[in-house]
RNA sequence: CGGGAAGUAGCGCAGCUCGGCAGCGCACGUGCUUUGGGAGCACGAGGUCGGGGGUUCAAAUCCCCCCUUCCCGACCA
């Protein structure tokens, strides 16, 4: 039952925490999981935070089908070059040969603006600020659970606008003020936003934004996007409207998303040897009681105290672990696995002295507590939980940040695969592609913050006109 | 799709080379003893050995085909 260790073996790591902490399990399909509780209601929590986040900047839900007519998807030829090879097609329904075959939504641009077209007449009927949180099939290569599945979870927005600067700066907004700030604030994993290269750009897209997060094992992970699209969908869906001015124009677009991959980068942003870490703010259960007794009538003053704590505990997420088939040890490690932030112990020793004993996963480390305190405590010890976390997640980005004078140095920094490489670059494809080519790694993205950018492109000495973020990615 | 590894009880694996009763650990059920860092003993239940075909008196084992999973690439949220 013990873990493979992080520095042994990162993959069976990962596997391993997904499938003890009872996360979620592969199914019968190719790629397909079947996400179980405790996954699922981590998912719940980041729904609820990005959802929030979503209405409070404007946006309403709404839901479009899953099934959509493939001649819709060859209508921007960006767009179907990119999602084509990996499109599920329905082919055959009721026992015959479909006269149109159907798509599996690969992401749901098409079918959207599509629509669109029917709602879009004037300028007075825009903005459209929408979002649907849905399913989407895209059939990878290879499927990692959670970080790339045949089938997963997500929102996508799809918004429309009068003019490009209003579309730009929409998705500019969703990325900082929805994806950034869900992911220091409450998955409380550090970001680096940034644009993309145009080799890693979002089909169809004008320009396509990123946050991008460093996992334990030193690559990359695309947390989130957020695309400025233009008028290419408004072009190919025949989206227009008529302008204040009276002439006919074609409406500008954003589309974003994130998805159950935000689990994943969860699990390997926070996670150690001993599994799963997760800050309270999406943990399942914030505080787990465990009760240590011998006898029956042990068992009964000692449940006595802890259910009155877990009753003091307002608002607190509280478990009393009372499964008598288990003994606390069994439990300790168990809990741990599962991330659970804070875990008190509770025995007639304890409770001859008055004291509860807290233990805090983050760190590993017990403290003791007179019971009476344990109400006032909790949430400012789950606060500081969740700030560490965010501290040693930056800490080890920062750790794992190089700034490489030399194309050797960056070479050789990337091929190990330990982290972030900041540089120069001259915006070059060809450049890139070399970078690519000698160590795999990619740009991850471009540096928004930077104004005018100094000095030379670290791969053909060139003026550099960009900073650029490589990393070996998922 | 290329390279590698692997599918045997819920999980992890041995058995295969050299064909001959399907096993081990954990988990599971019952009972007793236990309980402050993954308890002990006893008894017990659980199997189309990934699927199909072939060779053979006899196949987990040998041969052929297929499927799936994992790892490394190319693709990607």
């Amino acid at each position: 039952m013990a873990l493979p260790k992080q520095a042994d073996d990162f993959p069976a790591w990962y596997q391993a925490v997904v499938r003890d902490a009872q996360m979620a399990e592969s199914s019968l399909a190719r790629g397909t999981m079947v996400i179980k509780p405790w996954g699922y209601a981590i998912w719940e929590a980041i729904q609820r935070a990005v959802d929030d986040r979503i209405k409070a900047t404007g946006h309403e839900n709404l839901y479009f089908p899953t099934l959509i007519p493939e001649r819709l998807l060859q209508q921007e030829a960006e767009h179907v070059e990119g999602f084509a090879p990996e499109v599920a097609v329905v082919t055959h329904a009721g026992g015959e040969q479909l006269a149109e075959p159907l798509i599996l939504r690969p992401t749901s641009e098409t079918i959207i603006w599509d629509t669109y077209s029917k709602w879009v007449q004037s300028y007075r009927d825009l903005p459209l600020l929408y979002n649907q949180w849905a399913n989407v099939f895209r059939w990878e290569m290879r499927p990692r659970v959670f970080l790339r599945t045949t089938e997963f979870l997500w929102q996508e927005g799809h918004t429309a606008h009068e003019t490009g600067e209003e579309a730009m700066a929409e998705t500019l907004r969703v990325l900082h003020e929805v994806y950034v700030d869900t992911a220091r604030e409450v998955l409380r994993m550090p970001v680096i936003p940034g644009r993309k290269s145009a080799a890693e750009r979002f089909p169809g897209a004008v320009e396509t934004f990123t946050m991008e997060a460093l996992m334990r094992d030193g690559k990359a992970l695309q947390a989130g996007t957020s695309h400025y699209l233009g008028q290419n969908f408004a072009q190919a869906y025949d989206v227009t409207f008529q302008g204040r001015t009276g002439e006919v124009e074609y409406a500008y677009a954003s589309s974003w998303g994130v998805s159950t991959r935000l689990i994943g980068a969860v699990i390997m942003a926070h996670g150690d040897d001993k599994g799963l870490r997760l800050p309270s703010t999406i943990a399942p259960v914030q505080v787990v009681i465990v009760p240590i007794y011998k006898t029956d009538d042990e068992r009964a003053s000692v449940l006595e105290v802890a259910n009155g704590i877990a009753r003091g505990l307002d608002g607190v997420k509280v478990k009393v672990d009372d499964r008598d088939e288990y003994r606390p040890g069994y439990k300790f490690n168990e809990w741990e696995l599962k991330g659970v932030p804070v875990r008190i112990e509770l025995g007639p020793r304890d409770i001859t002295a008055g004291n509860v004993t807290v233990a805090r996963r983050d760190l590993l480390t017990k403290e003791t507590w007179t019971i009476e305190s344990a109400a006032a405590r909790v949430r400012p010890l789950l606060d500081e939980i969740d700030t560490n976390l965010y501290t040693q997640a930056l800490e080890f980005r920062e750790e794992h940040t190089a700034r490489p004078e030399t194309y050797e140095e960056l070479r050789d920094f990337l091929k190990a695969g330990t982290g972030f490489a900041i540089a120069g670059w001259d915006g070059d494809p060809e450049t890139e592609a070399k970078v690519k080519a000698d160590t795999k790694a990619t740009i991850r993205c471009l540096r928004l913050e930077t104004g005018g950018v100094e000095g030379t492109c670290i791969v053909s000495g060139k003026p550099a006109v960009e900073e650029a973020v490589f990393a070996q990615a998922y």
